[in-house]
DNA sequence: TATGAATGAGGATTCATTCAT
DNA sequence: TATGAATGAATCCTCATTCAT
């Protein structure tokens, strides 16, 4: 990032990289110990307080990573849809040249599978509002979005708006799988969820489509 | 839920009437001024002091009437699914009889007026987990058992699993109306939400009929 | 104030009469250690937590009969002047009628009065800006303003501008009292300082006054 | 300062001077940042580590030349009255030999002059008072000093105690001014504020005078 | 019963200062 | 020397709850 500067600020390039290398760490611990406080205690235990203690950093430090409180929630949060929104893409790539049929199963499976990412933490973050909210919503709108060029990728399809669908769609399955997992967490490996989605789905865009020439 | 109890002790049940009537208007109070303030300021707003004081009322009475916060949550929470129950119960006698094809557009225009109860207020009863998560959860609990009851009601349909479906469709509906509420709250009103939930469920439950051969 | 209401409210007036004077014990044992704090120890001592801790009540109390820290010092600067105004209102009517030579020295001693009623206070009062300024100098302006009230009222003075030479003698009298009062505050006493402050007056007025007919 | 003290052990004292100059740099640059924090943001901004970020330098440097955040302001004050007494010595020369009605005018516009330096700086330095009081006195101190002696120089005035006499006219004229610098700044250029600070002085001088054939 | 004054633990945040690198 | 990460005491303020009247 800086090979260019000569000498000057005191020497060895080791100097910063491993001011660097702990500044990373301290953000990652309190990121970590937040984490992990929303998930086993819920939101009014994760005070700041708490987390610097549990991230075995001072106070002080958080505050020097972290402006405020809603700032680690708002990180959190953007890390954990980032993840989500990995696993849902890495398994998007092989869908496109599938016939619906094959492709609408593969998607709720991947669907299922970025929810595992950490449920715990999903459900909190998806109920700390004013914190969290926007941010999360990213995933769905991204989901949506997703399913929406599917939609009209497979013209034979008929549906008149695909964004409407996939909004719709996307809310269908979040809330079903929010619900499942807030409630039922052990229901997510069941398999007969995963085929009901399909089903959601599938029939879904059937009646969606036009009663058509058929 | 208490008026047989006999005029215990003390003079005419003229004043112990009148005295009810007045602790009855304090609990209403209290609970309107709640439900006042979750809705228009949020979660945070809502503190006991708060609360009293928009009842017009003083926290010593309001501990009167409520063990802790967490108790006026918690009746608010219940007062509303009620609402929300009745509203959808009130829709669920004439379906029993009609076709499925006409049943379920009144189906959910049944829960999408059950909804509009007061959205807002469900919105943030649903965030505020530790208080109110369980009571909410009786409303789709109730949907849910009365879809299952239908499905049950159309044996053309052949569906394996009721209960899953029933739970399943709810938990479908809920998350759009949810999401809807939350983020596009016009939309509410909008004639092709109505149109896309019935498709949704249609389209679910013919595909969950087995394949035919029946 | 209340007297008309019948019964109701619980009875006895006492009640009331008693909450009043513990509310009033509270905010004067909170303004009085502010004041102590602010005298002894300067503004920075004077947190919130030990103006409470002094004045043997809790923070909370605090809070509820202040909105915040400044609303305190406020207060204090308010009384403060007060204070002040009143003390030098009192030697005020009795001068109007005398003839300058006498009035000038009575008025530079009541002014030397009104500094004398808490010196420590109003100069740390004097010096906590954002908070107090615009009380404080309110003082400074009833000052001016009756000055030139005076001033007015001898119109053989020929003063041409009385506001302005009203609001010169106040900033420089005020400078000398303040100035003698934080770092010789024994001088306060010294007869020969008020003598000093009415050849100040006197010579100004005479200075100010048309070389005229003479 | 310093530059009397021999070469000290280590080589060349070309780099001893190169890194003298960067020290002052750096004393400079967190000078010059203190100051303009204190006049554009008041003296709550003025934190250690506002004060380094503005002046590019790191905390640790910060202390490596001020031993605590006071030493920061101290110096501030020391130059700043520095500065405002150059201004005021300056003018001083060429008074002594003038009569004085001529010489007021032109120590008003001195002083004047002298408060024009920094206005602000001025304003707040006065106010941090544990800081900084015992430098900003010097400044009166030496004004104080200089009246006296040029009243001293004037024999004919048979003034008694011309220390006295110059610190109430310096805590006088030092009253208006500041309280005109803080209140209406504008005002500060307005000849007649100037005209009228004469007519306070050589009023004075005239009534301290004694009634002369007496 | 109703009142509302009082409580104090706890939360978010700041800032002077230290010290390993 | 310079750096800047780390520290933690201290600050302001909120809020659920208690209890004397």
């Amino acid at each position: 990032m800086t090979s260019r500067r000569p000498a000057k600020k005191t020497a060895h390039k080791g100097r910063r990289t491993a001011i660097q290398a702990r500044s990373k760490a301290t953000v990652e611990a309190i990121l970590t110990a937040a984490a992990q406080i929303l998930e086993r205690e819920g939101p009014e235990a994760a005070s700041t307080n708490a987390i610097a203690a549990r991230a075995g950093v001072s106070i002080g430090s958080l505050y020097q990573y972290f402006g405020d409180r809603e700032a680690i929630i708002a990180e959190l949060a953007r890390r954990h849809v980032e993840e989500m929104r990995s696993v849902l893409s890495g398994a998007l790539a092989e869908l496109i040249a599938l016939p619906l049929a094959a492709a609408i199963p593969r998607l709720m499976a991947a669907l299922i599978a970025s929810h595992r990412v950490n449920p715990t933490l999903d459900g909190v973050l998806h109920r700390m509002m004013p914190e969290s909210a926007a941010i999360m919503d990213e995933f769905e709108d991204f989901a949506a979005t997703v399913t929406a060029a599917g939609i009209r990728a497979h013209p034979d399809l008929h549906i008149a708006d695909p964004e409407l669908a996939g909004a719709i769609l996307t809310q269908a399955v979040g809330g079903v799988l929010r619900t499942t997992l807030r409630r039922y967490p052990e229901r997510i490996l069941d398999p007969a969820l995963e085929r009901s989605l399909v089903q959601l789905v599938l029939g879904y865009l059937d009646r969606a489509s036009p009663p058509a020439a058929g």
